[in-house]
RNA sequence: GGAGAGGUACCCGAGUGGCCAAAGGGGGCAGACUGUAAAUCUGCUGGCGACGCCUUCGGAGGUUCGAAUCCUCCCCUCUCCA
């Protein structure tokens, strides 16, 4: 491999990353890969549990999605036996076995949605039930000897817990076992996870030596934070981005992001090369750029991504009309009107459309001077629709549009 | 097994007989400003066709004209000791 190839394959690998251990033996095997024409295997977890990806998660398929595009082979596991555990990491509690159907049809999820991201013909997709399912009580005996009680609780929050003398359970110890067992199982010689998984990827590395094997490279990718800018991505936050929203909806969650957080996209789930992201930001800074416009740029990346580019030009167009000229968006829940009905009780008409959780809260809104009758402002519960059609704004985004029948 | 502390709205947290639909903060929503950015200011933040009524302070009973507040039982969490 050509030294400059080799540099430029480090650079990709490298971007965003939190850390790499160990990054000499990652070149290492990169050579290696090269003079040997074995594609390196890239493996990285997935809870059975979850199909429901967000931009959170896609940073780790982002970062399989260099390795993919570098030529090396990238297993998607999908931790079905784990997940009968529940991983202690956290305080998440113990999850409700799921049926080998359902792991099916969430594994089917799964597929629709990374295949956006990754090459299905260089992705292998696993069960660690696979190999789990098999293994005896003798092994996992074995396996647990080859670990010991101080080591895990090097781990963070074993530690913190065993000091506060709070409770640990005994399966705990083997949630990390069993995930670094895969790599044993799998050969891996990378694993991709978030920073809070680097104890459970260390353990796969350690265990690889005691079975005898190259130790996997660990790669740790930061936790994505959330719409507010603090907080990582999650669901029950709810300040997520999932990958399956609509087009247009994802447009709008992306562009209401803070400048800041907007270059953290960037790097961590955008394509562009790092040299041009760093263009953008020297462009703001001298004002030859403005943020809307790079943000905007990004918005159509992402929904692109997902959605085809027909839908990020559409999902751009529409956010232009409704924020940058101020007119009603396409689509909208339509609420029938008889043709006998001349007053409209409106806290009851919005609640029952389901765009406000209660009469009360339409009160507020009204008194707030929130809403809009065709860009004029309602200061009165009872509303007379003197047209057969009129478009209802409640705040910035939500609208509903009346029509006589 | 023993001793103690506590469970209040989305979250944290005050309130220990009426002035309590419950201080304060966070979060959220809305208005102004704007680029659905940041910062700032202001208002709102249980339900109800509503100057009133109804339901809320872990659960079930009870005392009282009146209970988040007092009593009884139960459930749960935490701390300390063993």
């Amino acid at each position: 491999m050509m030294e400059r190839d080799l540099k430029k394959a480090m650079e990709l690998i490298k971007r965003g990353v939190s850390e790499i251990i160990d990054e000499d033996e990652l070149v290492a095997k990169l050579k290696k890969a090269v003079e040997k024409s074995r594609p390196l295997r890239i493996k990285a977890g997935f809870d059975p549990t979850a199909p429901d990806l967000h931009l959170g998660h896609t940073v780790l398929i982002q970062k399989m999605r260099h390795f993919q595009g570098l030529g090396h082979h990238v297993i998607f596991l999908i931790g079905d036996f784990t997940g009968l555990i529940g991983d202690p990491t956290g305080k998440s509690e113990t999850r409700p076995a799921l049926t080998p159907e359902q792991v099916q049809k969430n594994a089917l999820t799964y597929k629709e949605q990374i295949f956006k991201m990754l090459d299905p013909e260089k992705t292998e997709i696993v069960f660690n039930s696979r190999w789990m399912n098999e293994m005896k009580s003798i092994d996992m005996i074995r396996l647990a000897a080859k670990h010991t009680v101080a080591r895990m609780l090097e781990r963070d929050d074993f530690k913190r817990r065993f000091h506060a003398q709070r409770s640990i359970c005994i399966h705990e110890f083997i949630y990390p076992l069993i995930q670094g067992y895969d790599s044993v199982a799998l050969e891996a010689d990378v694993e991709i996870g978030g920073t809070d998984q680097k104890f459970n990827l260390l353990v796969g590395r350690q265990l690889q030596k005691e079975y005898g094997q190259q130790p996997q490279v660990v790669i740790t990718m930061p936790l994505l934070e959330g719409l507010d800018g603090v907080n990582k991505m999650s669901k029950s936050l709810g300040n997520y981005i999932g990958i399956t929203e609509a087009p247009g909806e994802m447009f709008g969650k992306l562009m209401s992001i803070s400048d800041r957080l907007m270059f953290r996209y960037y790097e961590l789930l955008s394509s562009l090369p790092m040299s041009e992201i760093e263009g953008l930001r020297a462009g703001i800074k001298d004002g030859r750029l403005h943020p809307k416009g790079v943000k905007m740029d990004l918005a159509a990346e992402l929904v692109a991504r997902f959605h085809g580019e027909e839908a990020a030009l559409s999902a751009r167009a529409g956010f232009d009309a409704q924020f940058g000229r101020g007119e009603a968006p396409e689509d909208m829940p339509v609420v029938e009107v008889a043709a006998g009905e001349e007053k409209l009780y409106l806290p009851k008409v919005l609640k029952d459309a389901g765009l406000v959780k209660s009469a009360s809260e339409a009160r507020r809104l009204i008194q707030q001077g929130a809403i809009h009758l065709d860009g004029r402002r309602i200061i009165a519960e009872e509303m007379e629709l003197v047209r057969d059609e009129g478009v209802l704004k409640i705040g910035k985004v939500r609208f509903l549009r009346l029509v006589r029948v």
